[in-house]
DNA sequence: CTGAAAGCGCTTACAG
DNA sequence: CTGAAAGCGCTTACAG
């Protein structure tokens, strides 16, 4: 009975096991074991203590050849470093993982012949569904619409209408925290707005042109400043600011780095924070928000969240419910020392 | 934009199919295009060329139920929130993700109630093999020897020395650091550890010590200082160092966070580095590294190649061969600025 | 309620 | 070299 002695494999426990052991047929075991209502409760008990006895797992290879699901879903991301795609992919793997789903993980690192080549993996696994995470808000190529399973983006909204796509509210992001600082008293606000090349970035801006017009107030300097999401630039800019406008009692930063780099300079530059200015930034990375002097005031994308409700979606989408478009999720401030502390409670 | 009506394909291609096309039976078309070499080439070539017109890839499910191999393997992290899981698993995932071998995702949360039921699962699901990733390199708890699948440790070995795990070598690292300041004509070294509960941190000053001893020196203050792995620690301990010894030319510190701290204290104290103080130290986590004043060398762990050293020996040990015992993996120095820059050329 | 039988899609001895 | 047949472990009409 046994299979080639060389791997010594012990021949797994089957339903056909079971039904000996229980005395029935495999077909009434299946019927108990699956819950199935045509089977005398008795007969069900007597299945049930015998899988247990038997520790039966069922095959699952047998059982998707006669289903129409998989139980499986496949985690697409193009870049496993980003640190955006890690607590999306805890949120998706988590809304699936208790479950009888499991999630295939592929990285395409950035490449699109490796992530069609994934896509067809996948497929060829018969995955019930597609969650395609990305590390920026700006659209990406869409999968199609020829797949034969249901899909969906997070973080990265598929640039076909068709699609579903989970975003973060960039907008409303840049409208909290300019709401915050105004609650604060600041009326001459600074945007070092980041790279102009992200939506991302284009996004907070506009959300902060908004709030800021909904106070009527203006940007200092009458616009943002763009430039790369780094510490370095942060400082620089910021130096030329305080040359510029030294009258500035907020900075906002497009991202948590930037916003390092603008707390280091206000601090050379002897301006206290939060006495004199307001600083927050997006993102809210603790590594950096915790332990800059002071903590960082931040906008947190609730990634995780996010992750959660795309693979939630997925699940829907896979019984058959489907529609389409850009889906944003809301955002929150998480206050700081940087603007005031938390006992300055904004939103 | 017409619409291809033909893609109504409820059933999917079967090897039936492919067979009936190509006018053999379904017996020799499995061998024809799975290479055995009962097949006469002619024949081969017909087969092959009907799969590929009807787009044919074989269902997984029934493969697997006559073969040995479900072709996945789970991996099984306790933290994906953890910046260490992700290169490793980006290493592991690169080792199968292009074969034929699928990565099964699962976060146990640092729950073991959670991680047993996630190993249960993956059994059930029949996976291959087992990669287990940890977020610190102290000992965990093993999976035990009763798997029925191959199992390997990755960053966090097993605490049973008959399992196979994979740490970086941070004695080595200790080590590496200390040559690369004595070379540049440090003397006057000190150690900031981070958290002696951690085997990293404590590792890490076994092999500075280590490398101490050879070149004839010691610790400035005569010992290392432990504390939490913090900017904040690394800004306040240096202040204290700099009160205590200030004839101390270079601050080694356990990790990326703690050095950013000193190098902060420093140059607020009016030190410059690498001029009067050289300063390094580990993890080489770029976005600490690379923005600092001036960029930080740093130990790098070599995750990635480390997660995929992994990958590869759970595939030797699915084939059979499996030996025991903790393997530690080579760790690199990353040469910058803060000690001179690359040019100085370390290791 | 229960079970014999067909079938899911593929592989592999085993005869031709 | 090729194919008929058995079988992998399970599910589900379909008869009892």
């Amino acid at each position: 009975m046994g299979r080639d002695s060389r791997g010594e494999q012990k021949r797994s426990i089957t339903l056909t096991d079971v039904a000996r052991l229980a005395g029935v047929s495999v077909a009434t075991a299946s019927k108990a074991l699956n819950g199935r209502r045509q089977v005398r409760d008795e007969t069900r008990q007597r299945v049930l203590a015998a899988a247990e006895t038997l520790s039966f797992t069922p095959n699952p290879f047998a059982q998707a050849l006669n289903m129409p699901r998989s139980g499986t879903v496949g985690m697409l991301t193009s870049d496993l470093e980003g640190r955006f795609a890690l607590p999306i992919m805890m949120g998706a793997e988590d809304a699936f993982g208790s479950g009888a789903t499991s999630v295939l993980l592929c990285d395409a690192r950035g490449d699109a012949e490796r992530e069609r080549k994934h896509v067809e993996a996948l497929l060829a696994r018969r995955v019930d569904g597609l969650i395609v995470v990305g590390s920026r808000t700006d659209p990406r190529p869409s999968l199609g619409q020829r797949l034969p399973v249901p899909v969906v983006y997070a973080y990265a909204p598929s640039d076909d209408d068709a699609d579903v796509s989970f975003v973060p509210d960039n907008i409303r992001g840049g409208a909290l925290a300019v709401e915050h600082l105004v609650a604060g008293g600041r009326r001459r606000i600074a945007l070092l707005a980041g790279d102009a090349d992200y939506a991302a970035a284009r996004d907070r801006v506009a959300g902060v042109t908004e709030a800021l017009q909904a106070a009527g107030l203006e940007l200092v300097g009458g616009a943002a400043s763009f430039g790369p999401w780094s510490e370095a630039w942060g400082r620089r800019v910021t130096a030329e600011l305080l040359d510029s406008d030294p009258e500035v009692d907020a900075v906002l930063c497009g991202n948590d780095q930037v916003a390092r780099g603008a707390l280091e300079t206000l601090r050379e530059r002897g301006r206290r924070v939060p006495e004199d200015v307001w600083v927050a930034g997006f993102d809210d990375w603790e590594v950096l928000t915790t332990s800059s002097r002071p903590p960082l005031t931040s906008v947190d994308m609730n990634l995780e969240e996010l992750g959660r409700t795309a693979a939630r979606h997925l699940f829907h989408a896979i019984d058959g419910q489907r529609h389409g478009g850009i889906v944003t999720l809301p955002v929150r401030l998480v206050v700081r020392e940087s603007t005031g502390g938390a006992e300055n409670g904004a939103d």
